[in-house]
DNA sequence: GAGGCGTGGCA
DNA sequence: TTGCCAAGCCT
């Protein structure tokens, strides 16, 4: 198939049957673009509306997120996850307000030394923000070429990129990108899907070899991945009238620089206030709640509950206060 | 270059 | 309930 071909074949398939009204996409800001990519990694679109409403609202513009405070960053970003995204868009924004004079550049080689933007994200910026002639590849793409071309390799595994770079490079047309990237996507995300692809809604059926061979629930190939394993974690309860003994957790390892229950290596000696399980990308936590005084050093403070919406907190630990509140506590008086 | 890094939607 | 996997990046 011809790159001419497919870039028609999508295009055409996009504009009339693709995603043309997400929050992003209505100005083709290249601020607006920063930010959605940034939310965009590793998260579904479903996701992450909200969050970028949210966002847009309290930092219209790169000026405005750039002289944030760090705290204000982290809360808002709280519960959308991978929390380093969060501190990398923060960073980004600062880096292009004082070496950019507050213009998102434009060049590949630029983009890859702002934080956060690793190879799918310089071309998204530069096929969404500038209509630039930028492959892009991400799941989507990769599973796409792999059905389309039944290519056998597997999509999980890193050394394998280089076939689906090379793939989207030679694919990608001079003109239109913008909506080429976006076919694609869309196409990945809503036909080409990978439980129950719609392969009769497809615009490529005719040509995708995985279809001709029988191949579209055996395709993409994936490298099979370990068991994770399962962690325990102890943490402190220590809530009185006047609020939530929390601790902000620093900026290495899980849910870095949010603040948390203060969490111990060790089940203390105390009453246990109940049990949860929580699972991340990379193991299961088996979660201990311990009413218990934490020894107070320098990142611990007692926060009253109805100022906990002003801190990040990672999920699982604000539904938990959200059921503390709700049953006792804190509404004693305050 | 393999593993760390979250959370929720959806079968 | 469980498992899969998502508009990846960084070290």
């Amino acid at each position: 198939m011809s790159p001419e071909a497919l870039a028609n074949c999508i295009t055409g398939w996009q504009k009339a049957k693709g995603r043309n009204d997400l929050p992003w996409q209505l100005h083709n800001d290249p601020y607006h673009v920063l930010v959605s990519e940034l939310m965009l990694q590793q998260t579904q679109v479903k996701t992450v509306i909200p969050y970028f409403e949210r966002w847009l609202q309290t930092f219209p513009t790169i000026e405005a997120l750039a002289s944030a405070s760090e705290d204000e960053v982290m809360t808002l970003w709280q519960g959308l996850g991978y929390y380093r995204r969060a501190r990398n868009l923060h960073a980004a924004a600062q880096k292009v307000v004082r070496d950019y004079q507050s213009e998102i550049p434009r060049s590949a080689a630029e983009l890859k030394e702002i934080p956060g933007i690793g190879p799918y994200t310089v071309g998204a910026i530069r096929a969404f923000a500038f209509d630039a002639p930028a492959a892009i590849v991400d799941g989507n793409v990769k599973r796409l070429f792999a059905r389309l071309f039944a290519l056998p390799y597997e999509v999980n595994k890193s050394t394998n990129d280089r076939y689906f770079w090379q793939l989207a490079e030679h694919f990608t047309p001079a003109r239109d990108n913008r909506r080429f990237a976006q076919g694609l996507l869309d196409l990945g995300a809503t036909i080409c899907k990978p439980q129950q692809p719609l392969c009769a809604l497809c615009p490529l059926a005719k040509v995708c070899q995985a279809l001709q061979l029988g191949k579209v629930n055996a395709l993409p190939k994936r490298q099979q991945k370990k068991a994770i394993p399962t962690r325990k974690g102890h943490f402190l309860l220590d809530v009185s009238a006047r609020g939530i003994v929390l601790e902000q957790r620093p900026a290495s390892g899980i849910w870095p620089t949010l603040w948390c229950l203060p969490e111990v290596a060790q089940a203390p000696d105390a009453q246990l206030w109940t049990r949860f399980r929580h699972t991340f990308s990379h193991y299961k936590l088996d979660g201990h709640v311990w009413l218990a005084t934490p020894p107070g050093n320098g990142t611990t403070r007692r926060i009253a509950c109805h100022q906990l919406d002003e801190v990040g907190l990672p999920a699982p630990i604000r539904k938990l206060l959200q059921q503390l509140i709700a049953s006792e506590v804190c509404n004693q008086q305050d």
